[in-house]
DNA sequence: CGAGCGGTTGAGGCATGTCAAGAGTTGTGG
DNA sequence: CCACAACTCTTGACATGCCTCAACCGCTCG
């Protein structure tokens, strides 16, 4: 475990109140490993037996059927995924791949099971970890029942900019093809739906978006706390796609 | 609190491991209410101040946006739902409605809240529920995102046979109008695909449901335990919709 | 009985996926 | 440094999945 790492552990809701005894135990069980990028750490079905934490990098969650794939989450640094697979002992639900070179820590999951018996502030932290996941899983499975295509890509757009602080212009943080996935659609409509949305108060240029209108954009949207509302604990900062653990 | 509901409630995984003492007063501070039908137990958006538990009867949880709405899950007897708005003391992400005359019990979250950090039994069974119910959800939105609603009408009808022990021929839970919101699909979209799935292995005829040929509707679906496999915990009959608790 | 509701069926239209081609970019190896 | 391969992104043409609207049937219940 390499100690530099430590307080940015620490600091994560996950593990901010335990003691420290217990944490320290923790990350002594825990160690460091790089890897390259495009490389698949996690195989979806695969027994769960450790707890990742991303430290440099990002992470695609991706859930695989029948031979289609499709994106279900991206975790940027610092924060944890595949934490319910750890603590059920069960089989990952979900494949993990580097989207570039990234440095993750992995913490053993039997240990993880056996502090939260033993420090209740941590099962604490565990429980309000999990409710928090299970209610942005709900949001995105709202967000994908309830509203259309491009319903999805104006929201999203929307989103990033308000969590980047309301800017009127950013910079996409993950390829296209990648987000058509993760908003459940094809590389070629999301391409024709931005063009569209360019009379909706939204301009994409290359990786660059501009809000040329957000009251328009806005009423398009029709943002909702009960869909986009945050229920994430303000870990890692707002540049990516929302985090979900496993 | 009425006492015979008590052994029913004490043996949900969620509080059956816990001290007897505490359970006691959790159902003391608890109380009982029975909706008629069509009522709107929950409005989603509104403060969660209790833990429902569904002791007869069924409830329909719904995601709203925009005056559309689509059926999220099905709550039967005997379970919780949300679980996770109490625990975050956030407001409901989904509108529960009773589907028919349900009576249902009410825990008060503050009470459960605190329970959790006194009861270390307890809040492991906290733990192990909300991954599961988190791992259901992910397990849902996977279902949505990598079939097309013939394949999810289809794993659907075969999944429901599975759980009431493989039999050849069972009723609809549910009526047809809310199972097509539940798939993702318009009512009329639904009647059309069960029609057509007639030369898949599985015939509907009203509510009954009769698979003609296991094996042609089995190739056709392609079961997965990472989308249509048991996490959950077998607390209820395998009757109804796969259980969530918000 | 008549209203209301769930379910079915048909016609038509829009949304989305599929296939194909080409421009631009990136990365690699000679 | 260049050539080439591989990849993303875009655009067009086309096919199809799914929704919308409308009508109708059968049932239930006041």
């Amino acid at each position: 475990m390499r100690p530099d790492t430590d307080p940015q552990i620490r600091h994560l809701h996950l593990f901010r109140d335990m003691a420290q005894a217990n944490f320290a135990e923790l990350m002594a069980s825990s160690y460091v490993q790089t890897f390259p990028q495009g490389l698949e750490m996690i195989r979806q079905g695969d027994p769960a037996d450790f707890l990742h934490i991303v430290m440099e990098g990002s992470v695609e969650l991706v859930g695989q059927w029948a031979g289609r794939e499709c994106t279900m989450a991206v975790v940027l640094p610092v924060s944890t995924f595949i934490l319910a697979a750890c603590i059920r002992d069960a089989p990952y639900l979900m494949t993990a791949r580097t989207l570039e070179r990234t440095r993750i820590v992995l913490v053993p999951a039997s240990d993880l099971r056996a502090m939260f018996r033993r420090d209740t502030e941590f099962a604490v932290a565990v429980i309000n970890e999990l409710a928090a996941c299970y209610r942005t899983v709900v949001r995105s499975a709202k967000n994908l029942k309830l509203r259309n295509s491009r319903e999805r890509v104006a929201s999203y757009l929307l989103r990033q900019s308000v969590l980047a602080g309301g800017v009127p212009s950013y910079t996409l943080p993950v390829e296209k093809r990648l987000l058509a996935s993760y908003l459940g659609m094809t590389p070629e409509n999301l391409s024709r739906t931005l063009k569209a949305l360019e009379s909706g108060g939204v301009k994409v240029d290359g990786a660059r978006v501009i809000i040329t209108d957000r009251a328009k954009l806005t009423a398009l949207v029709k943002p909702h706390q009960l869909i986009d509302g945050p229920d994430a604990v303000a870990d890692n900062s707002g540049s990516g796609l929302p985090r979900t653990r496993g």
